[in-house]
Formats: C-alpha cells, sequence, structure tokens
DNA sequence: TTGTACGCGTTATCAA
DNA sequence: TTGATAACGCGTACAA
C-alpha cells in the first residue's frame, strides 16, 4: 500500500518534489476530488474511513496544498499589497503591524514593497504585485499621479491610500486629521506663551500630508491676533539646509517666545539635531511640537512634545477597507481619518513650567536603591 | 480584426477580465506559443510584422503576464520569504532595505512576515510561505528550533538564518561578529578608565546573539585584571525591571567607574530611560555603549556610544546567499560574518574627557545667523 | 518562423 | 458518498 514520492535525482542528491493532492489521492486510493474536498473541510460529505485515509496519506507525505495552484484555479490569490515610500519610516513600520495582523485574521498574506520615494521604483513594484494578482493594494505613494497609479493596475482593484492623499480623490483613504492635528499643535504652543511660530516640513510639492498640515497651521495662527506664523520648506538632502533654516528663524528679530512645529517624525530628529549644533535649549531658547510620537521622544531632553498617531488601528482600517471592497462594497470612495494626540512634554513647556534638564522625581523614588 | 475583451457583468458594472495570453494571441492573430515567445524576448526568432502585432495586442488589452500561472508551470515563483522577530526593531527594518534591493536586482519579490517573538506565529508563517511555494527564506527567529523549522518546511528549501543563530548549526547564517563587537566594546570602556562594568541583555535563555556577546564581554573581561564584570539578564516586560536592575548595580560598592553594554536596541533604549529616572548623568555616574546605532544615539546627551553593525550589506548578503543556493550551490553550511564599528560619543569618555551637556562647537560657527 | 498539444496543482461541475 | 473531467494561464516540447 505504500507508495513512495515521485522522486528525481539531481546533482547526486535525491531532491523530493513536493508532494501533491494526485500523490495523496493515490496513496490514499481515492480520487483528486475526494482529497479536494477533504481540504475545504467537507466532513458532511465523507465517509468517516476515507477521511481518516486522507488524513494519513497527507501526514505521511507531508502534504501541503499549493497556494499557487488554488489562485490559478480561484483567481483569488490572498495577497494584499503594500507599498509604502519609506520603510525606515517607524510610522510606516507601526501601520504595518496593525494591517498585519488584520490580514492574518482573514487570512491573506501581506506583501511588502518600499519605494523608498522613487516614482519610477513606485512604478515597478506596481507592476510587480499586479503580476502576482494581489487582490488589494494599499498605497503610501511617494507622489506619483493618480492616473499613473490606475494606469498601472486593473481596473477594479481595490486600492487604499494611506496617510498621503491623491489629488482627484477617486481612492479610498485611512489616515489622520491632519488639519485638526496642526490646529492643536499650533494652539497647545500659543496657549504655552509662544506667538512666533514656523511650520517646518520637507517641500510641500503636494503632498497631501504637508499641505494639510500647513494649513491646520495657517489657520490657527490666523485665530490668534497677536501670533505669526511661518511655513519653512527645508530640503532634507541638503546637508546644512536644516540648520540653516533654524538658525534664519530664530534670528529674525520678535517680541515673542518662537516655536518650531515639525511636520514629520524626521524633520523632528533633524530639527532637534540642528537645535543641539547651534548650542540652543528647548523650550527657552525655542519650543518644539513634532508629528508622530517616537521611541526617543521622552528620552532627548526636556522631553519633546509630540503628536501621536493610532498607527496600528491605521494598519487595521485600511485592510478592513480593502477587505470590504472585496466583499462587494461598491460605494463612493470612502475616507477613513482618525484624530491624533498630542503628547506633552518639556519642548513645548511654558515659560514658567518645566526647565530643561530639571531632575525629574523618579517614578519610584530610591526603591530600587539599595 | 478588432476583437474585444471578454467582459462579465456583476453588480450593474461591466468590469474587464483581465487579459490573458490567449486574447492577446487573438487579438494579434497568432498562436499562444508565438506570444510566449515573445514574452521571453525571442526577438532573433519572430518575425518583425508579428512581433509588431503582439505588441500592439498587448498594448490594447493591457495584458500582464501572470506570475501565477507561471508559477505554476515552471515551479519558480520568484518569491523569497522573510521572517523577523520584530519589525518594530530598527535593525529588521534596516537588514530589510538591503535585501530588499537584492531581490530587485535578481528579479525576485520579498515578502514580509512579523512573528512579533512568538513561536507559533512563526510556524504558522512558516506555513503560510511554504503554501505560497517560496524558493528561500530569511529566518530571523523567534528562538524556535532548529528541528521545527525543518519540519515546517521542506526539504532543500535554501534558509538562511538572520542574526540569530539555531543550535545544530544546520543552516547558512548571515549576522555578526557578536563576540568580537563586545571585546571590543569592553576594552573600550577600559580603556576610557571603567573598571566595573555589566552587560544588559534581554533574557539569554540560547538566543545566539545574546550568548555571544556575553561570552565576548567575559572573554575581555577576564583579560583585564583589574576589571569586574556581570552579565545582567533584564525581563523587559516587566516594567520597572530595569529601572532597579541599574539601580541595584550602581549601587553596589565599588572604587572603579561603573558602566553598561546594552547587549541590543531596545535594552539601549531601556538603560537609558532607567539612568534618566534615576536621575543619573552619563558619563560620570555611569558610562554606555550600545549594541546598534540608533538614530538617536547622537541626540540624546552626552551622546550614546554605539556598536554600529553594516545592516544593508547583511541583507544583501542574505540574498546572495539565498541566490548562490538556488543556482546550485551545494556546500556545507555557510555563516557569513560581518564587523561591527564602535562610534564614539560621550557617554563612554574618560573622566578628563567629553563632559554632558558641554556647549558643541557648531559645525558652521554661525554661518547661518543671518 | 510558427502552431499544436500537453502539463503544472487545484477546484468545480457533472455523473455515477 | 465518490469519481472522472474540464478548466485556470502559461511555458515548452514537438511538429510543421
Amino acid at each position: 500500500m505504500l507508495r513512495r514520492l515521485p522522486a528525481d535525482v539531481r546533482r547526486g542528491t535525491t531532491v523530493r518534489r513536493a508532494a501533491t493532492i494526485a500523490d495523496v489521492a493515490a496513496y490514499a486510493g481515492v480520487s483528486k476530488a475526494t482529497v479536494s474536498r477533504f481540504l475545504s473541510g467537507r466532513s458532511d460529505v465523507l465517509s468517516e474511513t476515507t477521511w481518516k485515509q486522507i488524513q494519513d496519506a497527507i501526514a505521511a507525505l507531508d502534504y501541503r496544498p499549493s497556494q499557487i495552484a488554488r489562485s490559478l484555479k480561484g483567481g483569488r490569490t490572498r495577497l494584499i499589497g503594500i507599498v509604502v515610500a519609506d520603510v525606515t519610516n517607524p510610522y510606516s513600520v507601526a501601520v504595518l503591524r496593525g494591517a498585519e495582523d488584520e490580514c492574518q485574521r482573514a487570512g491573506y498574506m501581506l506583501a511588502l514593497c518600499n519605494s523608498g520615494g522613487s516614482h519610477a521604483k513606485e512604478q515597478e513594484l506596481l507592476a510587480g504585485l499586479r503580476a502576482y494578482r494581489i487582490e488589494g493594494l494599499i498605497l503610501n505613494s511617494a507622489g506619483i499621479a493618480a492616473d499613473q497609479v490606475s494606469d498601472a493596475l486593473p481596473d477594479g482593484l481595490p486600492i487604499v491610500l494611506l496617510d498621503r492623499k491623491l489629488p482627484p480623490g477617486r481612492f479610498d483613504f485611512v489616515g489622520l486629521n491632519n488639519i485638526a492635528a496642526a490646529t492643536e499643535a499650533t494652539r497647545h504652543l500659543v496657549g504655552h506663551g509662544f506667538g512666533d511660530i514656523a511650520l517646518i516640513a520637507e517641500p510641500i510639492t503636494g503632498v497631501s500630508v504637508r499641505t494639510e498640515r500647513a494649513l491646520g497651521f495657517r489657520q490657527a495662527i490666523a485665530e490668534n491676533e497677536g501670533c505669526t506664523g511661518t511655513v519653512i520648506e527645508v530640503d532634507l538632502h541638503q546637508p546644512d539646509a536644516m540648520q540653516q533654516a533654524v538658525a534664519r528663524f530664530l534670528a529674525t528679530p520678535s517680541s515673542r517666545r518662537k516655536a518650531v512645529i515639525a511636520a514629520s517624525g524626521l524633520v523632528t530628529l533633524r530639527t532637534v539635531q540642528a537645535i543641539q549644533s547651534l548650542g540652543l535649549h528647548m523650550p527657552d531658547d525655542v519650543g518644539l511640537v513634532g508629528f508622530d510620537e517616537l521611541e526617543w521622544s521622552a528620552l532627548v531632553p526636556p522631553g519633546i512634545t509630540t503628536i501621536a498617531q493610532p498607527t496600528y488601528d491605521i494598519g487595521v482600517a485600511a485592510v478592513r477597507n480593502l477587505l470590504a471592497r472585496l466583499a462587494g462594497h461598491r460605494d463612493e470612495p470612502h475616507s477613513t481619518i482618525f484624530t491624533g494626540t498630542l503628547i506633552e512634554r518639556g519642548s513645548s513647556a511654558s515659560e514658567a513650567g518645566l526647565r530643561p534638564m530639571a531632575v525629574p522625581a523618579p517614578a519610584q523614588p530610591a526603591a530600587g536603591l539599595v
């Protein structure tokens, strides 16, 4: 009754070919169709005997169904693509975790690609994902045009934009309420005595996140009579651009306390570097609120005030959106908007408030000290 | 001559089915085989006329070959799996970039999975990747046993272990020379006047990276007569464990300067938190060298001395290793070992050296200041 | 230079 | 309850 697995000899070593459904059928003495029924869990239509035979056969041959063959037959690859502009951005990774969990829950696999901010690479990646017949796409675009996205992908493929919108608004979207977040950051600074504020962002050039954050910032400035606001665009690829920008902003005479809103995690990093290089101190020489909560936000004295995003939930929402489309939802493009949370630390403290490098009260005064 | 694409009507909207090679053949008035030849770029065997006809047909129908069908036929999915224990670890992401680039160069796609440190999830992921018939696997294991890995995957599947070795040494490996790196870190501290050093790591429990770093540490301590060394294991899931461990270490009386070597990026983060919470200052109260260069290493005063890994190259090497196996290499398990680089900053300074929060000489004294 | 026909591993539709 | 057979989209012998 035991039949050996088909084996072919290459390079002197015997390499067993992976067992197929036909092998299992032969081993169990049943037809492929029956095995297929077993795989679909149709225990109601199978006799207990054959059920067990097949079970044994599968175990004996170490058989695993080929998702490739399944995909070809059924057209359902159970693959979801996600293209991010920058994997090294903690935001992307954090979102990924949520997306991944939700995918696994639904039996999908996530194929992650990194465009590195390049349009050309993004195009290639979309073509690649298309070749693998992904069923849906999460796109954190490098700034490609909506038409190019449509052209690169088959009609009707569910797409959800992540964090960055694309102009014509034809796609689903998941991301932050940037206007509200920027407004909150600005009001927070104003409320803590800062009156001359700069929002520093990478070149805005139509990137929706940046546009919106700048807009919310301007609105909040406008509603406060005594305040001045500037939007500064900095090309982070140029080595000293940030330091010069910060220096110039701080050098302009003003009677009010100055502060910076950093429009992204990367900008926050570079802003802090610049501030330190210039030998300045937060919040006295300059206040700071940064978008995105980072693991080191609390570590750099006097602690950096940040706007945290619910990244995990954003990832989950993106996948849910896709799953809904796959389940047949044919509504108009839908946006899922989350709210940011301001986490207050020393970098935006009032003059009377926390001082930089103040000795923090230990959580457990001396509990650990012998 | 124009034949329309097959279309089926669902939910009131006409959704074009993706064009197949047969559609292209029909449109161009040739056989499928001829189109297939076109796709393989065999311009030498095709007449110029048919070449153009096919080109037109493909453009007109917006045809894209199905990688799924190709995979089924040829058994080559051009898919490489990578399972990491923690996507949020900057190390993993940095390695990913190298791996991804090298994959793209070789025409492979990378399927990233995150086990989150869970054995069970790791097993599931391996099963999933197997179902998709990946051609190779990069495994940053959550600590699963080598046998389980072998069992979960088909015989002969090229596997390269990343960062963490698995006991029996049956697999290829790419990672750091941890012993040398730990030795260098220790010697560096000793050379800067520290004589009572603790290596702090997460519970070692057989994780090769931790074992090796502890080993290198002990060796270096042993070669320096006047020095004391302790290995402290801290469970980072317990909220105050780190702070207590640091406090206890610093409380033990000693005539020599004390320092900590943090055995990973995460441990570095937590150690710095603990030091700050205790109101202590580096390097006077305690010195620090941390494994893994992090974006904020230079930002936390007085700057944290780190051991940087060539992460990008490690990623590239992992994929190259796989590609070599796929090309037929049948040698013994091979290890590719990289060397860490110590980046010196204030946290490990000699007593006479840098002081914390010393005003740094600005790179460009006042160039940017109007 | 081109076409015919088969097989890759599944699932689904029939019949039995 | 089970089996034979036809797809799914592509590559590739082999034949023309």
